[in-house]
DNA sequence: CGTGTACTTGAGTGGGCTCAAGCAGGGTGG
DNA sequence: CCACCCTGCTTGAGCCCACTCAAGTACACG
């Protein structure tokens, strides 16, 4: 914290300039003055496993820099089910599918440790207004989400495909970083939810993956938890049909 | 066509004045003029079932606005398995996600006779790039079309739910109108394709709501086939758990 | 050290899959 | 005009994966 240069008055450990909503933001019109202002306010927080960044329904109030860990974006329908449409990881940013609405189209929970900052949503919309060329950056934005959830839908959520093969799809994607074989550890009924399976199946799955190698488990609390996977084991038999 | 104001130059049927794409653009910044000169060029195409209006990968020459009929929108993944990630109705606009990318992100294929008016993609881009308010109007286009892919995934890809309730769920989606009892007639593929499931469950399921005078088929020929819908039966099986 | 939650594992069932054969009907060519 | 074919749809039989129900285990936390 107190090696932030002091003109950036974020009110947690936030290190502004590392901030991938920054890079999202940054275009030639907008000036480091501007940018330093539109830090102002934004502040830092830690959320437990299960706790709630923002509820479904209620007044959009803030976009959610995930800093660290992973949050499972979940949408309820009418009857009271959970439908897990999609996760985010480090770098993400939660709500702006929300950042034009009066009110949250989505729940955004904690797993495990998560360190988030959040933009009110006044400064956001307030900057997106004055800046043209940000609109098109959060339109292509918008349409990679998109592109993401259509993913998401297309490899998962095949019916017909064993429940081995769309799990080791989703290990793969719950990856914490891009090069690392370290994986995000979901709870069964949390993979469940994302992949409309039974828990138990989830948990036999897993089970195999385990006895067979292809997973290790590592961490002790929710908090910290994680698998180690063999990668190339996983992708294919994400592979087979 | 000799009912068009004689400055409008649609070169084909168009009725551009009560286009959606139009609606969609109209905004205070823009004068009739400039949205005459809009829509020079624009093209009007008719489709047979199963004709493709683009096709994934190629080079992005238009979106396309759908003026009638049902228009699958395709994904391939590597092993060549179709899924199909939407539909679009009468008034909905294809290729819009791929407006600002090289080529585009997945195929468009007519289902029954569609009829659809190109914008050349050059017209699109620019008319956008030069009108700020537009951008903004685009990015709630498109996060609203991920609302409604988020919906297609969480209500009829639940593989824990009956065949039954989700063939229900789909029927009801492919409502010609909001009001009728209309419904597109895709074929048992095309359905299969979208629910995740087996062309012959989808046969077994539709003969059921036949047999049950829940479905009523009508049309000849693959090009104005078409189901009455009895919808408030459907609407109870849609809704059971 | 007890308790609760999350996970594991087993047994039995059933929905949907696969394989396979039969059917309908629109289009084509003789 | 009719026979044929070809494609898409229907229907049946048998099987298997994943579901449900239910009991048992492990481990984090107070």
């Amino acid at each position: 914290m107190a090696r932030l240069p002091p003109t950036i008055r974020c009110q947690g450990r936030s290190n502004c300039f590392d901030c991938t909503l920054r890079h999202e933001m940054v275009c030639s019109e907008v000036t480091l003055d501007e940018l330093i202002d539109f830090h102002t306010g934004i502040e830092d927080f830690d959320y437990g496993h299960g706790a709630a960044l923002f509820e479904m329904g209620a007044p959009t109030e803030g976009v959610y820099c995930i800093r660290h860990g992973a949050v499972k974006i979940v949408k309820h329908d009418q009857a009271g089910n959970q439908r897990i449409i999609r996760v985010l990881k480090k770098g993400d940013i939660a709500g702006i599918e929300s950042a034009f609405s009066d009110h949250y189209e989505h729940s955004a929970v904690a797993v495990g440790d998560v360190r988030a900052c959040r933009v009110p949503i006044e400064y956001f919309r307030n900057f997106v207004a004055t800046h043209g060329n940000l609109q098109m950056r959060l339109l292509k934005t918008s349409q990679a989400t998109l592109r993401e959830t259509e993913d998401w839908l297309s490899e998962l959520t095949v019916g017909n495909l064993p429940a081995r093969t769309r799990m080791a799809r989703l290990l793969l994607r719950l990856k914490v970083t891009a090069d690392g074989d370290r994986i995000h550890r979901f709870g069964v009924e949390d993979m469940a939810a994302i992949l409309g399976i039974a828990a138990e199946t989830v948990s036999r799955v897993v089970s195999d993956f385990v006895r067979e190698g292809i997973l290790v488990k590592g961490g002790k609390s929710f908090a910290t938890r994680y698998f180690r996977g063999d990668l190339p084991a996983l992708e294919k038999i994400a592979r087979e049909a």
